[in-house]
DNA sequence: AAACGGATGGGCT
DNA sequence: GCCCATCCGTTTG
């Protein structure tokens, strides 16, 4: 039986107002729900990454231009660009307005439409669909999400861990899938050469649903 | 298992 | 002109 709609619901307003360090380790254990008229996808976040205005790896961090600009906007808004001329990176814009900080969302559990995914990915293994920045940017079908979406509303929605379908046999889940209890790892950052040393990248613990080791 | 190169285009010195 | 917050197929050990 498929999820209702209803089982997805944002995080409180207040949520992206943390420090941005805070928000990236909050975010592990939340569902990103994307709705597109191809149907619904949705994916656990087992893996981020925090980038400060005052970090040399950071799009931000040396002032304001017209591709950052959502960076310097509310918490709470999306913020996308492009890499290597091939793919594209989302980001959950953090700090308050004026602050130029974001959290990269490099990974993601496949917990809705798995065929959509698959057939947007051009693969089949669960694994390979949203282990990757640029992977689960293709997977939601959110390239082309406007830079600014609030992201507590469709097309793209930062969710709390759905509780699971209620009624007979319904298996309830308990702490064993959350991030609190996964706990969390940290480590330096994958992919840059500027601040790399810096601990600043989070994921859940054991998750074989993540980039890299 | 790890290392490497090609694809491909915008941003910045 | 060089630098990327990447991915994938191929080569090498």
């Amino acid at each position: 039986m498929a999820p209702r709609k209803s089982s997805y619901r944002p995080v409180p307003a207040g949520f992206f107002s943390a420090g941005t360090v805070a928000v990236a380790r909050a975010l592990l254990g939340k569902i990103l729900v994307s709705q597109s008229p191809e149907g619904r996808t949705a994916g656990r976040i087992v893996e981020t990454e925090a980038y400060l205005c005052d970090d040399a790896a950071c799009h931000a961090s040396r002032g304001e231009t017209k591709r950052n600009r959502a960076m310097f906007g509310p918490a709470g808004r999306s913020y996308t660009y492009l890499i290597y001329g091939m793919y594209r990176c989302f980001n959950v814009v953090t700090g308050p307005k004026g602050v130029g900080e974001a959290v990269l969302i490099r990974a993601l559990e496949p917990i809705e439409g798995f065929d959509l995914m698959a057939m947007r990915r051009g693969v089949a293994e669960p694994k390979a669909l949203c282990s990757g920045p640029g992977k689960l940017v293709i997977a939601l079908g959110i390239a082309d999400l406007p830079d600014g979406s609030d992201l507590r509303k469709v097309p793209l929605m930062v969710a709390e861990e759905r509780a699971e379908a209620v009624g007979p046999g319904a298996k309830v889940r308990g702490g064993a899938g959350t991030a609190a209890a996964a706990g969390i790892k940290v480590t330096t950052r994958i992919g840059i050469s500027k601040d790399a040393h810096l601990p600043l990248r989070f994921y859940l613990e054991g998750s074989p649903w993540i980039s890299r080791k």
